[in-house]
DNA sequence: TTCTATGCAAATATTTTGCAACTCT
DNA sequence: AGAGTTGCAAAATATTTGCATAGAA
């Protein structure tokens, strides 16, 4: 990977970014701390490394509309958009980009950096236990 | 305004609900708190209030996406979304719901029942303050 | 050597819970 | 009257901050 030049490779950034890019799931900064558990690091620690992988684009936050967990991930640059279940929690990867190119903001003059998408619903498993 | 039958119209749900329906713009528990300083109501029962008005899909809860606070808003079935100023976190309202008719998701049978965007980038005012 | 990042402690912020008293219907 | 709701206290959880030391460049 590209590491940014002005990012020291400490052991707990590049032990938390390894635990990024190898989870398929979004991780909550406990998460990450758990899976660091043999190595030392505080949770004051996975936050401020987040807030700086976040700050240089590595990673993207977002938040669980189901639980309101805040969570982060790898920013793959491949724009996925996530459907959550409401029943579950799980989150399932949505084939394409669901939006249209040209969006009209109330305020004229508005930059477009970037978008976030979240589909709600329930997952086949969720529904057939509901016994619909 | 039709109150779920099942609601009891106490004077903090009554007064919350006044609040939110009379703000623009999405609040915090904390914000509601301050707007009825007055009213011997505590923050537990703004939270109690809120959860319940959400359950009953009187109001809609969001994360800003630039504070990563919990804001609460009137459910107004307009199905209105919004950019989010990464600079001074305001919102601005978009003219029409930019997504496409049909969604795919990775996992078959997924049934959808809402959807939340966010734009993100930077309005007018903070792009000028930058001197681009 | 210099400057940034971290370990650790402790503070602050946010949200939830338990229970007795209260109040809508 | 009775069930559901709230005031209040207190706990649980999440996040931030300060500072001396350690470690990368």
């Amino acid at each position: 990977m590209t590491w940014p030049i002005h990012l020291k490779r400490t052991k707990p950034r590049v032990a938390i970014y390894e635990i990024l890019s190898q989870s398929q799931r979004p991780l909550s900064p406990k998460d990450i701390l758990r899976s660091l558990a043999d190595q030392d690091i505080w949770l004051s620690t996975v936050y401020r490394v987040l807030d700086q992988f976040e700050k240089d684009h590595l990673i993207l936050r977002i938040n669980d509309p189901a639980t309101n967990a805040t969570l982060y991930e790898l920013d793959r640059h491949d724009h996925k958009h996530y459907a959550v279940c409401l029943g579950c929690h799980q989150r399932f990867a949505i084939e394409a980009c669901p939006i249209h190119e040209d969006i009209h903001v109330s305020s004229d003059g508005f930059e477009i950096i970037d978008h976030r998408i979240e589909i709600l619903g329930y997952c086949q498993a969720c529904r057939q236990a509901a016994i619909k």
